[in-house]
RNA sequence: GAGGGUAUAGCUCAGCUUGGUAGAGCAGCGGAUUUUUAAUCCGUUGGUCGAAGGUUCGAAUCCUUCUACCCUCACCA
């Protein structure tokens, strides 16, 4: 670093500024790679960050990296000025450069530009990581990988410079988001931003980041849904509405979760929960298909099937399936008895939508690797959904599971507004006897339902794990650009 | 919250079992080299061994505590 600042210290005192305002850039190197032909002998000017110099005496080869990928260029003390030569010598790897020069290919067939003017743009004070690698495609390796997730996750920056892989992963993120919101927007839903913070909070069973106000002198939570505000919508008229949502909830973090995510959240009046699995089916391989022109996907080394129509099977039934115990109508004891003989294990404390729940957990979910909506859930674990209109104690409600993880949330939405009241008031109860996670009642809310909310149903998608699917990425850490980390510690 | 793992040069890592003045490759610096591509060759700089304490004549190495990260489980969507 020393030394850097020595480098940048004699670019001053030449005259030279090290950090300028502008430089015409008139090209990209993939461009030029790709088009050969009609760039060979024309003069192009590239700019872009210096990934690797190979000094060979009077000659040296470099390689320019820009957004757009990597060019070989090559320097002649002959091809340039003496001027440009002595800025040359003070470059390091790292460095953002412009060039100016002619398009050609070298005996090893490698198009390279041939410099005839050098410009600095950026010196970098810090030493960037080597990383080296050798063959393309599939045999090749890379040597001193810059690979510490720590440090990866803390500079973010170093790790997009110097590792393409985790740049394409975010890029496909982007890509996945336009993929779902052009689907919703050519079937006319209407895009909609509702409150982060909110005086109270609602939509899901979470704990909240608590805030204040100081004008206000109040309390205010950051929103662990939009839920509540997005039916409000609905209940105002339109028919179909839809917002991607950075949601917050104060829990435990791990590879599925960090504190802040992003959730997109749609509702569709005048439509149930079966027109929502059409839906999403339509517009997760519709992803699959933008992305990678086909239904097969890789997630982890399995392969998945996207290819719609995916199966919808009731949770009780999947149940059956893989145990062979039919829960259906069964009274706590008979649910408590069950858990046990199937090993599962249950809280003194819990309902019997939760042992439901914990069944499904432990034996269902790990083995629907293939997409599959599973169905009709118990009522006292859905206070937002509408009872189900045959099954007594269940809803209509259906979660996606892919690759044995939940991918949504989706259900016919309650718009009883009685109904609706005695479903908060059980929330409260719970949340009077310890349960911190049961939902407040809002009588705004309530209020609107009272004024007419028309047959709707509602999805919510998360984010972040279906990047996860597509991106093949195992850890939640690895599609977020900044995972919350504890401070570091500075020397 | 419990258990396990990791922490040594800018990057990737060895050294720790069995305590004896800190090592390699890459990067950097100096030199050779006019088409290389992990360029090569010669020389060379660089480290408070995550932090603090302890044992010891002597600690990167053994012990204790702490910190950060990773993994598994728990909690949790």
């Amino acid at each position: 670093m020393q030394i850097r600042r020595e480098k940048l210290q004699k670019l001053v005192e030449m005259g030279v500024n090290p950090y300028p305002a502008h430089f015409e850039r008139k090209h990209m190197a993939r461009h030029i790679r790709d088009n050969f032909e009609k760039f060979e002998k024309k003069e192009v000017t590239l700019a872009g960050r210096l990934m690797s110099i190979r000094r060979m005496g009077k000659a040296t080869f470099g390689d320019l990296e820009d957004s757009s990928g990597r060019i070989q260029l090559y320097f002649n003390t002959k091809n340039y000025s003496e001027n440009d030569d002595a800025v040359f010598q003070l470059t390091d790897i790292g460095d953002l450069v412009g060039v100016k020069g002619e398009v050609a290919k070298t005996r090893t067939g490698e198009v390279t530009v041939s410099v005839s003017e050098f410009t600095m743009l950026s010196k970098t004070l810090r030493p960037i990581p080597i990383v080296k690698e050798k063959g393309e495609g599939e045999g090749k390796v890379t040597f001193d990988a810059f690979a510490d997730k720590e440090t990866r996750y803390r500079q973010r920056y170093v790790d997009l410079i110097v590792n393409r892989d985790v740049r394409e992963t975010f890029e496909k993120r982007s890509r996945i988001i336009q993929s779902m919101r052009d689907y919703l927007c050519d079937k006319g839903f209407l895009e909609v931003e509702t409150p982060i913070l909110q005086p109270l909070y609602g939509g899901a069973a979470a704990r909240p980041f608590t805030t204040h106000h100081n004008t206000l002198d109040m309390t205010l939570y950051m929103r662990i849904a939009n839920e509540l505000y997005l039916k409000r919508l609905i209940v105002g008229g339109y028919d179909a509405v839809f917002e991607f949502a950075k949601d917050f909830r104060n829990e435990g973090m791990d590879r599925f979760h960090n504190p802040e995510f992003t959730m997109m959240e749609l509702y569709v009046a005048y439509q149930d929960y079966h027109y929502m699995m059409d839906l999403t089916e339509q517009m997760f391989s519709k992803i699959a298909m933008d992305l990678f022109g086909s239904y097969q996907i890789d997630y982890q080394g399995q392969k998945i099937d996207m290819k719609p129509p995916w199966p919808r099977l009731p949770l009780l039934e999947s149940i059956e399936k893989e145990t062979g115990e039919n829960l259906f109508g069964r009274n706590l004891d008979e649910l408590r008895a069950i858990a046990k003989k199937l090993h599962v294990e249950t809280d003194e404390t819990w309902g019997e939508g939760k042992i439901i729940d914990e069944i499904f957990s432990e034996k269902v979910e790990p083995m629907l690797i293939q997409p599959v909506f599973i169905t009709d859930h118990p009522l006292s674990l859905s206070p937002l959904a509408k009872k189900h209109r045959e099954k007594s104690g269940l809803v209509e409600r259906f979660e996606p599971f892919i690759a044995g993880k939940e991918m949504g949330n989706a259900f016919t939405e309650l718009n009883d507004p009685i109904d609706q009241r005695e479903r908060f008031q059980t929330q409260v109860e719970l949340k009077n006897r310890g349960d911190d996670e049961a939902q407040p009642l809002d009588e705004d809310f309530l209020r609107a339902l009272e004024f007419g909310m028309p047959p709707t149903t509602g999805l919510g998608v998360g984010i972040d794990r279906l990047v996860m699917l597509f991106t093949d990425q195992p850890s939640i850490r690895d599609v977020l650009f900044f995972p919350q980390m504890r401070p570091e510690q500075y020397k």
